[in-house]
DNA sequence: GTCCAGGGCCTAC
DNA sequence: GTAGGCCATGGA
């Protein structure tokens, strides 16, 4: 078995399944991409439970909202002033290109699909790999902080690697399957919440044994 | 009180 | 092309 797929297999057999993207719909998972930008889930859910209350977790209803009214809605998660505005631009976006239909987003090619994202002020490479797997059930993995700092420290990446070379460092050594990636990524966030922050302790952790940080710092 | 969270943009060198 | 500052709330 390949080294990503052992650990993968670690990772699972100590977490299970994380059922990832909580949400419900492909729309929410959308939305929740954006709100999550640098910012705990707990005060995503917070806010999203606000627009729910308020009817607004559709694209019409993101697009219609007064600014301030929907920055009041998002509040609790944190960079309410820039993620209204990034929720509004990726909504109008969605309407004016694809009469608002997300699906019909997803369905288009990846890769220039990937780049349509990139463009759109707000959404960095994390955000669109997140909406592209987890909406979209398309095949591209999601890197975020964690991903560099677990395998650095496990020594199969060496830190100073760009967003990019580690998606490619994934995707080109994992078997194409959207179902292995969506729950790769979330292990990995599962595995660092509960080991891996910035403190240096790998005690209890389930890589214990392959963690090279562990055994450089006994 | 301090640190951090499932980033991304902008500006200055 | 990249390091540093900025955005903001809420829980530990």
């Amino acid at each position: 078995m390949s080294e990503l797929l052992s650990i993968y297999q670690k990772l699972f057999d100590r977490y299970g399944p994380r059922n990832w993207w909580p949400a419900e719909s492909a729309f929410e998972m959308a939305i929740g991409a954006i709100l999550t930008q640098n910012t705990n889930w707990n005060n995503v859910e917070k806010a999203i439970a606000n627009l729910r209350s308020a009817d607004a977790l559709t694209c019409r209803k993101i697009c219609t909202i007064e600014r301030l009214e929907l920055e009041a809605l998002i509040r609790p998660a944190g960079f309410f002033r820039q993620k209204a505005e990034r929720l509004q631009l990726f909504s109008g976006h969605l309407r004016d290109r694809y009469q608002g239909c997300l699906d019909k987003m997803l369905r288009q090619p990846l890769e220039p699909l990937r780049e349509e994202l990139l463009e759109l002020k707000g959404i960095g490479p994390e955000t669109a790999d997140s909406m592209l797997l987890y909406a979209g059930e398309r095949l591209s993995f999601v890197v975020d902080a964690y991903t560099g700092r677990l395998f650095s420290r496990l020594g199969l990446l060496r830190g100073d690697e760009k967003y990019e070379q580690i998606r490619s460092f994934f995707m080109t050594r994992l078997p194409a399957e959207t179902g292995l990636y969506n729950e790769y990524h979330a292990l990995i966030v599962a595995q660092c919440k509960e080991h891996c922050r910035k403190r240096p302790l790998c005690r209890g952790c389930p890589l214990e044994k392959d963690c090279i940080y562990r055994q450089q710092n006994p």
